[in-house]
DNA sequence: TCACGTATTATGTATGACATAATAAAAGTA
DNA sequence: TACTTTTATTATGTCATACATAATACGTGA
C-alpha cells in the first residue's frame, strides 16, 4: 500500500490545541446567524466553565477573534459581535518587507485588474462634482520628466479618485494598502524588464472618455494607460 | 480658548496600551529587513525581560502577529517570521452570517470587477490544456432551467478555472472567499431587483472569445455574461 | 556508527491575585 | 420627588508562578 492510500485511509490526527478548539467553537457561534452584530457573548469566566478549560485559553481564542475583527471586548460589557472590517485587518501585513516576490507580484496585478473591471462603476455613480474634481487633479498632471515623487502623488490623487467614485468602499480601502506595495514592486528589482516611460493614454485622456465615452471605451483606455506597467509584466 | 485651539496645543496623549506598544515594537522589528522569512525572533522571556514586561504581554502581542500571519511559533523553536498569506487571514471574517450587509454588496461588486478586468491575465497565460479543460467545462453546462445546485457548482468549476489561469493564486484565493458571499448575495433578498435570467454570453461563449478573440473582447464579453448581476445592482 | 534513552528548552496551559473601567445601586441633598 | 454624588459590583486587563508538553540536543551503550 502506498503512501497516498494509506493517507486516504487514515484519520487525520487532530494535532490542534486546546485554542483552536475553543476559536473554532467560538466562531461557529459566531456564524449560527442567532446572533447579531452588537449582541454580547458570554463572559471569560462562564465560557471557561461551560467548555472546561482555563479563562488562559478563553482568553486567546478571543484575542484572535478581537484580532481579526470579529469581536469587541469592553471591560464590565463584556464581549460584542462587531462587523469586520475585512482589509482593514489586512493592512498590517501589506508590508513590502515582509510580503515575499511572488505575493508582491500578484499584488501588483491585482491592483491592474481592479483599474481596468472598475469602468461600469464609475459610469453608473460618477457625479457632477467628480468630474470636476478630476479635472482639477489632471490640470496639474506633472509631465514625465518631473520628480518622482511629484508624479507619485499625482498618481495617487488620480487613481484613488477613480476608487472613491466607484463608491465601494473596501475596494478603495483595498487599494490604498496596495499603494506602497505597488509603488515598492515597480522601483525594486522585482520586475526584471526596465520601467518604460512611453506615453500612452493620458489621466486627462481617461477624464474626456468618462465624460463622453463608455464603460466599453473606458476599459480599452485604461489597459492603454497602464500599458507600461503590462509591458514589464508581459514577455 | 476654545476646544479647537485647545486640541492644537496638546500634544495627543499615548493611550496605546503596553500590548499595543509591544506589538509595534515586534512590527519594526519584522519591517527591518535584516530578517528574512524563517528567521527566529527572540524567545519569550527573553523579550519580556529586555522590554521590562510581563510575558502575558509578551504573548499577546506575539498573537496578534500570530494571527495576521506574520511569524509562526512551534514549541523548542521559538517564533520565525513567515510570509503572511494575505488572503488566507480574510476567510474567517468573510463569512455571510457576520459581515454586514453594505460589505456583502460591496463583495458581490468586487468579484465582477476583478473577473472583467482579469482579461489580459487570462490571455497571457493560457495553455492548451488550460482550453482543453475549459471545453471539458462547458459541454456540460446546463440548461438555465436546470437545478440551482447544480448551476452553481458549473459556475464555481468554469469561473474558478478562469481565475486559475490568471496564475495568480491569492486573487483565485481571494475569489474562493468571496464564492458563499456572492451566493448570498445572490440569493437574499439583499438585492432589490428580482433575479434575472436572461440569456447572454454563454461560457461556451466565452470559451470562443479565448480562444480566438482578444482582451478587449473577452472583457466585453465577460461584462455582458454578467449582465444580469450588473442589471439588478444598477437601476 | 547507530539506536535509544535522558536532559534541556521554549511554548502551551492552568491557577490565583490584583488593577482598572464601566455600570448599577445606594445614599445623600435640594 | 428629582437629581447629584458616592459606593459596590462586575467583567476585562495585567501580572506572576507553576507545571505540562513537544521538539531538539546530548550522551550512553551496543
Amino acid at each position: 500500500m502506498d503512501a497516498i492510500e494509506l493517507k486516504e485511509n487514515f484519520k487525520e490526527v487532530d494535532t490542534s490545541s486546546l485554542v483552536d478548539k475553543v476559536e473554532a467553537n467560538l466562531v461557529t457561534l459566531l456564524q449560527q446567524r442567532k446572533l447579531k452584530v452588537g449582541d454580547p457573548i458570554p463572559k471569560e469566566l462562564e465560557l471557561a466553565n461551560t467548555l472546561g478549560v482555563s479563562r488562559t485559553v478563553i482568553r486567546e481564542a478571543m484575542l484572535r477573534l478581537r484580532v481579526m475583527g470579529l469581536i469587541e471586548s469592553r471591560k464590565k460589557k463584556g464581549a460584542v459581535i462587531t462587523s469586520p472590517d475585512l482589509f482593514g485587518n489586512m493592512s498590517k501585513s501589506m508590508n513590502p518587507h515582509i510580503l515575499d516576490q511572488e505575493t508582491l507580484k500578484q499584488m501588483f496585478e491585482i491592483r491592474l485588474v481592479l483599474e481596468i473591471g472598475m469602468a461600469d462603476f464609475i459610469f453608473q455613480r460618477i457625479t457632477k462634482e467628480d468630474i470636476a474634481a478630476l479635472r482639477e487633479i489632471v490640470s496639474h498632471e506633472p509631465p514625465a520628466t518631473q520628480h518622482h515623487l511629484f508624479n507619485i502623488e499625482h498618481e495617487i490623487a488620480f487613481h484613488g479618485k477613480l476608487y472613491e467614485i466607484t463608491g465601494n468602499e473596501n475596494m478603495k480601502k483595498f487599494q490604498s494598502m496596495l499603494l506602497p506595495v505597488f509603488d515598492y514592486v515597480h522601483h525594486s528589482g522585482l520586475l526584471k524588464k526596465p520601467i518604460s516611460h512611453k506615453k500612452f493614454v493620458s489621466h486627462k485622456g481617461l477624464v474626456d472618455i468618462i465624460e463622453n465615452g463608455s464603460p466599453e471605451l473606458f476599459r480599452n483606455a485604461m489597459r492603454n494607460h497602464l500599458e507600461n506597467h503590462f509591458a514589464r509584466l508581459f514577455e
